[in-house]
DNA sequence: ATGAAAGCGCTAACAA
DNA sequence: TTGTTAGCGCTTTCAT
């Protein structure tokens, strides 16, 4: 021991943000070294170690990445684009982005596009414009400039949700087209014949577009039309669903079947109906999209398909971090597979 | 007009990310005007702030934000750090920041801390590290360690949700220790007065916790102590809600109302008892907290709290977004006041 | 094991 | 209205 390192705080009135400078001379030890020790890079002696981790801490310095960043070219964020926040199925898949990317070093950065194109265009802009490692982002269809920028920007891109398209370059997925065509075959062996449907009115939400789309080729197969639909915007979606159901069976009574666009609405259906006393499944069916954890707890377990939202937000984040080890140059298409679940709302032969 | 302005686009095999140059070699221009133009700064000629323009989009330039924050010490980032995404609360609050702070410049970037200490502590750290204009986060208590880097940081501190304490800058939040002793005294005067409690385990829930002991209080001022109370943890809350309702009544038959600690498991507790033939609210009462939107679709509406979470979301972004124009020197404590409201489940007097 | 020099891509400040 | 000169705070590279 040579004596202990002197290190004073500079006067609290110094509101300046520290730099690796005052680390450096309140240590004793050059802006490089310090640099180092703070990386935990290259050789550095325990001594001078200490000195430089003491002196840091005592400072309360906090490093300056967006010089690091500029000086190293490389940002450790990831940034993920989707709709919505309120949906309660981006907030799943942003948490399987957020576990597989825990100890990567990678930080996952937000940005909502509330359906918009323009306004993903600007989200896009705006987060490569921070030269992110990589971008995450919730369907196949943008702007021409938003692909664009994708394309030119050279970073892993991961288009999520959906692969019933063409991709930009890396694509984690189901097809909903194959979703909705799946449970109108279920419906339909289930002997069920005059079936109606309830969504979202979203033109801009190309997934639920989609799963109509299937639905109707399923019901097409067996030479069946969808008998009656309706779409809601705004408001709470398990009231949308009471009363759009209410309103449905009112219109079109002799429905046997209602296939909801998701398990929110499908939920106030089925909360309706059991009120009503209407048999379940019996004399009506129903089923919804997601499978939502919510729908445990339904007196009734709601038939649904599970839309692998965790382990897309998984599947996004490893590429991400996996393509600079492995030298990949991307394109890889995931196409998960999405598990009906039956529940107590569609009769078994 | 002198010719339009030739732009040749680079090839397409050099993937190195375009600079400020790239855009002045191609329009002829300087480095510094084209910063202007694309900023929108001082004064430009219509001629070069088009030839630029033109120039910028051909090449599909996108500014680099990293240098231009080292440049300018300026970056239009505000830190939002909550616990949790998947709370539904939360995601409400952040819909309020991000409406804020929509036409202001200013972008939000979230990070979650999973309800640790040490992940908030760094996460802040994280996020400081990248100088961002303010940061916003969820309560009141810190650890030392976090407490002091935003004390350092010289950037304005929003502290939210909770008021029942002291906050390191400007604080918005409702005081959940009133809310818990309103709900009681309103139980009260409802006349109930065999009373459980069904919450989360959730020990760093200081939210939760403050407002169990206001609940408590509220009681004790009429000589009433909780007759019964338990805890879960992890699993869907509707279930639990359920679950955890129908073992209390069992254990303490002659209960007259349950006060649950969120919304979720307290609708779970209202459809039990519904589907059980239970008076509610004449045999028993049921209230929650948060006055969340589903409670809108049940089949009768839950007493419950509003926790004003956009109100809040959009206070804390209005002090990060105001403190520059203002010369705020920040400190601000504004409270506000969750309506009561009693639904169909606590009977009136 | 440590240090010195150069420069990442942009903008503030000043000059013309 | 436009251009020039210095950095911003860090890391890379090379020297010692």
């Amino acid at each position: 021991m040579r004596g202990s390192p002197t290190v004073s705080l500079p006067p609290k009135e110094s509101r300046r943000p520290l730099t690796l400078r005052d680390v450096s001379e309140a240590s004793g030890v050059s802006e490089m070294t310090v640099s180092r020790v703070l990386r935990n890079r290259g050789d550095v002696s325990e001594a001078t170690r200490e000195k430089v981790l003491l002196a840091a801490k005592t400072l309360g310095y906090v490093p300056n990445k967006i010089a690091g960043a500029l000086a190293s070219q490389r940002v450790n964020l990831v940034g993920v684009v989707i709709p919505s926040l309120s949906n309660l199925v981006f907030p799943e898949v942003l948490s399987g982005i957020s576990a597989e990317l825990e100890d990567t070093g990678l930080q996952p950065v937000v940005g909502v596009t509330n359906y918009l194109p323009e306004k993903e265009e600007a989200v896009l802009y705006e987060m490569l414009s921070w030269r992110p490692s990589g971008i995450i982002l919730a369907g196949l269809e943008h702007t021409e400039a938003a692909r664009a920028m994708m394309v030119n920007s050279g970073i892993p891109i991961v288009e999520i949700m959906d692969v019933d398209g063409a991709g930009v370059d890396s694509v984690v997925g189901i097809s909903h087209r194959r979703a909705g065509r799946q449970m109108a075959e279920a419906i339909i062996a289930a002997g069920y014949r005059k079936i109606g449907f309830l969504g979202t009115k979203m033109p801009l939400d190309h997934r639920a577009r989609k799963r109509l789309e299937g639905f109707e080729e399923g019901l097409a197969a067996a030479g069946l039309t969808i008998a009656d639909k309706d779409f809601y915007s705004g408001g709470s979606a398990l009231k949308k669903g009471r009363e759009m159901t209410e309103a449905m069976l009112a219109r079109t009574p002799d429905l046997d079947f209602i296939y909801y666009s998701n398990d929110m609405i499908g939920a106030g259906g089925l909360l309706y109906c059991l009120e009503q006393g209407i048999d379940v499944p019996g004399r009506l069916g129903l089923a919804g999209f997601n499978g939502v954890e919510l729908l445990q707890g339904l007196p009734r377990r709601l038939a649904t398909m599970d839309s692998c939202r965790r382990e897309i937000g998984r599947k996004a984040a490893e590429i991400i971090a996996g393509r600079p080890h492995q030298g990949l140059i991307g394109g890889e298409v995931i196409e998960l597979e999405p598990i009906i679940e039956l529940g107590d709302t569609i009769r078994t032969a």
